[in-house]
RNA sequence: GGGCGAUUAACUCAGCGGGAGAGUGCCUCCCUUACAAGGAGGAAGUCGGCGGUUCAAAUCCGUCAUCGCCCA
């Protein structure tokens, strides 16, 4: 057996053990194993350009977890890994990249640029594969997927042309939100808002002929003043009396001269503004709804960069802020300025670039979601699907019960190019035809066609996942054995982008299954200030960097104690600090273990010898199922704090400590063949229960727990190739070792040696200085269970003599405290400040009085008495008892000392 | 405007109907051959405010306040 390192190097341990899990080939699933259900999970694909940050150290650490349990149970389990093409975000890299060499996409043209794009995939794509290895993510990496794979795209056509054909997809002209930076439409749900300090801005607008009150002008309100330039009508409210003189009255559109109508239209609200709204119907969507029910013009007045288009008149060519600005001046300078107040609003922006979207007429392919989201919305009230917390459920069916129809066209050129074909011949009945292949010539009179120059939006192709990374469209094995999958993991925001959708399309295609049981929305990262992490703002934390301070398993345990249901993460390095001292602390438990094993070790099954055996035996069995339970239900943080607290405080803290006894007294010399019984006893139990520990942590801490436990000496049973694909330890096959009686045994232990340590320190006496300790029991029957613990209490505490019995007697000079209810007296001749004693067992008194004053009010309560559970009011008597105890020797100790 | 979450020790957070917990920080002592990334002991909290339900409330309900997020 070699010896192990003082300390745990993660970076001399990672590699080579990560390296034999693919050399073992344990992530893969090999040939499916019929008659028993699977278990699998598609990873949440990270874009291609992607570099790992703190939300996927997460979110990749939930499922590595939650796969490796299962994958220990012995159940087939996989892992699908891959990347997701990122059509902005590529785009745009490859463009950066071009432009830095001087040229451009529009140098190159379309298929050179997208060539480029596979270029660059196959240079930079695989960066972010990389990173999840380092993290120890058991993903199946023999079976990458790419959502522009061949069959991926195959499987995108197909849902594009089913779609199609079933009248669910469809091209309008309609208001979509543009980014002028991207040069592209981007869905609903790609913009996110932000409120912006700005004016409302008052403006005249005259009428060409005087009302009949004689009024020659209405006052509009405006947030965005450039988009007057096409205004086509004034909107006021039928009902408005203020203004019904002028519905069908004409204004002149100042600046510009045209001449539009005032209409009547109950969506404008009287109470906003002035209560009568100019009218963009190319640049908002209301307004669009507005013009279509009066059948008023739509004018275009932006380019695709936002500048002002030839329709703006002397403010064409102009940016957008700057026609702003000129446009305020100028209606100033021409009296027409009635008003500015300052006004916040609400503006989109980019969720790829941060740009400020523009509201944009133009053509755009639609998805009609309200036929797809009805089913998904009945998978989750029936409970097919299942959202964890729970409370999501209700954020899912707010969105789906008020789902709007979403844009899946992009202007881009990397990405799915969307499979429709025109016929431009005016004699064809044939305008567009969407179509598996590509198509030369037109179906119907067999003359030129051309494809639709735009790509499907990325969620588009992603949004299949779940069912295309198993080869559909074609009716696969692994298809029919792993879908659905078991579990999705993700964070909150991507609950509409990809959650709902892929349930949407996921029953539509396959045969109306769902795509995955359960859905994990886990906790957001922030930073320790409460905001988001972000590399542009230089307040992001990267993963790589802590893995290499703390190891992978003190990353991941880190994340994972802070992991519970309600609140998201405010995450700092120091919360590693523990979990990394955590790795160290089960290294070096096991180099003990290891130390103490000797050469001449026969491996065997646990045995209770003694109290302490059946107290930590009992103590693990707890655990085991604690674990278990835990992370079938996904409570990580739970899970991790009861692994930490069992491993540290109970098995190294005590039972490791209790073990010393046998060890070194059976290891010595004249060591009788009970005392070399006892120590194997020992042995094998430390060995058992450093197993078991190991198994329960590897799920969160895979790298220390595989290096540690292939050098445990197992019988043969118990081994494996390797602690990945070892046996999960069975909370059922556990319970014969629960043991009450023994936890209360060693508790009470525990407490003794607790006050003699505090006794020690607090009168700063030396732990060489031998002392010895009398213990005034309750009853005769204590006094046998703790004359069986002497040893322990001789060994932890560094006494010399104990002795115990009920009418034991206060020695003189000595100190006395109170543990479960005994008094323990420490004689300390000469060395004890009394008044300094005097003073902390009065204040310690107080506290147990009010205490037992409490419990006295409840049990003198009749209400209590007559409705509260039997086994409660029993628990409060014996609280009540303990209390009284406790009460009268702290009254006594004062007496004595007083004395 | 609608919804969700949070408010517990100096800090970061668990606990979510029956004796206030952890990690970090702080104080005292200790390099005791598993571990100083450690060991032993200790100080520290009217569980945001106010009402209510209950025999019993940090925990359930209502309300207010503050902070954060989502949707419109």
């Amino acid at each position: 057996m070699s010896e192990l390192p003082k300390a745990y190097d993660p970076k001399a341990v990672e590699g080579p053990v990560f390296a034999s899990w693919t050399e073992g080939r344990y992530f893969e699933q090999h040939p499916l194993a019929n008659g028993v259900r699977p278990f699998s999970v598609a990873i949440p694909p990270p874009n291609v350009t992607g570099s790992l940050h703190m939300g996927h150290a997460l979110n990749n650490t939930i499922q590595d977890v939650v796969v490796r349990r299962v994958r220990m149970t012995g159940r087939p389990t996989r892992w699908v890994v891959g990347t997701d093409h990122a059509g902005i975000a590529t785009q745009n890299k490859v463009e950066q990249k071009l432009a830095a060499e001087g040229t451009s996409r529009h140098d190159l043209g379309r298929d050179a640029f997208v060539e480029a794009c596979w270029e660059w995939r196959r240079e930079h794509g695989s960066t972010i594969i990389t990173q999840l290895k380092a993290m120890g993510c058991s993903c199946d990496y023999s079976d990458e997927w790419f959502t522009m794979d061949p069959t991926y795209q195959e499987a995108v056509r197909k849902v594009f042309v089913d779609w199609y054909e079933a009248g669910l997809i469809y091209r309008g002209k309609r208001i979509i939100n543009w980014c002028p930076r991207c040069s592209t439409a981007l869905s609903d749900i790609e913009v996110e808002h932000e409120d912006l300090d700005s004016n409302l801005w008052h403006f005249r607008y005259p009428l060409a002929e005087p009302a009949a009150d004689g009024r020659d002008h209405v006052v509009v309100a405006t947030t965005r003043p450039e988009t007057m330039l096409g205004d086509t009508c004034v909107a006021v409210h039928p009902d408005d009396d203020r203004y019904r003189d002028i519905v069908g009255a004409t204004v002149v559109l100042p600046l510009l001269g045209r001449e539009i109508p005032v209409v009547a239209d109950s969506y404008v609200d009287p109470s906003f503004g002035t209560g009568a709204v100019k009218v963009t119907p190319a640049h908002d969507p209301n307004d669009f709804e507005i013009a279509e029910r009066h059948g008023c013009a739509k004018v275009n007045i932006m380019n695709a960069d936002a500048t002002i288009s030839e329709e703006g008149g002397p403010y064409a060519g102009l940016d957008r802020y700057e026609a702003r600005r000129r446009i305020v001046a100028d209606m100033e300078a021409a009296g027409l300025l009635a008003d500015t107040d300052p006004h916040v609003h609400s503006v989109g922006h980019c969720y790829r670039c941060h740009t400020t979207i523009e509201p944009w007429l133009s053509d755009q392919w639609f998805v009609d979601m309200q036929p797809l989201a009805a089913p998904a919305i009945e998978a989750v009230r029936d409970g097919r699907v299942t959202f964890h917390p729970k409370r999501w459920e209700n954020v899912y069916y707010h969105w789906m019960e008020n789902i709007r129809d979403w844009c899946i066209s992009r202007q881009l050129w990397w990405g799915h190019r969307i499979p429709v074909f025109y016929c431009d011949a005016p004699e064809c009945d044939t305008s567009a035809v969407a179509s598996m292949t590509d198509l030369a010539e037109c179906p119907a009179c067999g003359g030129p066609v051309r494809q639709d120059e735009d790509v499907l939006d990325t969620w588009f192709s992603s949004q299949l996942w779940p069912f295309a990374t198993f080869g559909w469209p074609e009716h696969t094995p692994e298809l029919d054995y792993f879908y659905p999958t078991s579990v999705l993991s993700t964070a909150r925001d991507i609950l509409f982008l990809w959650v709902a959708r892929m349930i949407m399309s996921g029953m539509y295609c396959v045969d109306d299954k769902i795509p995955f049981d359960d859905v994990i929305i886990h906790p957001t990262v922030f930073n320790a200030e409460g905001k988001r992490m972000s590399k542009s703002l230089g307040t992001g934390i990267d993963p790589l960097d802590l893995m290499e301070k703390y190891g992978a398993d003190g990353m991941r345990f880190g994340l994972m104690l802070q992991t519970t249901g309600s609140q998201d993460i405010r995450f700092s390095e120091e919360k590693l600090l523990s979990s990394r001292n955590f790795a160290n602390k089960i290294w070096n438990a096991s180099r003990f273990v290891f130390m103490n094993l000797g050469e001449d070790y026969e491996p065997g099954p646990p045995e209770v010898a003694t109290v302490a055996d059946a107290w930590i035996l009992s103590r693990l069995a707890g655990l085991a199922a604690t674990v278990d339970e835990g992370l079938a239900t996904y409570q990580f943080g739970e899970v991790a704090r009861a692994l930490y607290e069992f491993f540290w405080s109970e098995f190294c803290d005590w039972y490791i400590e209790l073990s010393k006894i046998r060890l070194t007294a059976g290891a010595r010399g004249d060591a009788t063949a009970d005392d070399r019984a006892a120590r194997l006893a020992a042995q094998r139990n430390l060995v058992f229960v450093l197993d078991t520990a190991l198994r329960l942590l590897h799920p969160m801490m895979p790298f220390v727990t595989e290096e540690i436990w292939r050098r445990l000496p197992l019988d043969e049973a118990e081994r494996a190739p390797s602690l990945m694909v070892a046996a999960w330890p069975n909370p059922a096959g556990l319970t014969g070792y629960l043991d009450e009686g023994a936890e209360r045994s060693v508790s009470r232990m525990l407490e003794i040696v607790v006050a003699v340590r505090a006794v020690r320190a607090r009168y700063n006496i030396s732990p060489k200085q031998g002392l010895s300790v009398v213990i005034r029991t309750q009853a005769a029957t204590d006094d046998e269970m703790l004359a069986a613990e002497f040893g322990y209490v001789h060994a932890l505490a560094g006494i010399d003599s104990v002795s115990a019995g009920v009418d034991a007697v206060k020695p003189p000079h000595s100190v006395s405290s109170v543990a479960a209810g005994m008094e323990v007296y420490v004689p300390l001749e000469g060395i004890v400040d009394f008044d300094a004693e005097r003073a902390r067992v009065a204040k310690t008194l107080a506290s147990a009085a009010e205490d037992l004053a409490k419990v006295e009010r409840k049990l003198a309560n009749e209400g209590f008495l007559a409705k509260a559970a039997p086994e409660v009011v029993a628990k409060e008597r014996a609280k009540e008892a303990e209390l009284a105890e406790k009460v009268g020797a702290l009254r006594t100790q004062l007496d004595e000392l007083e004395g």
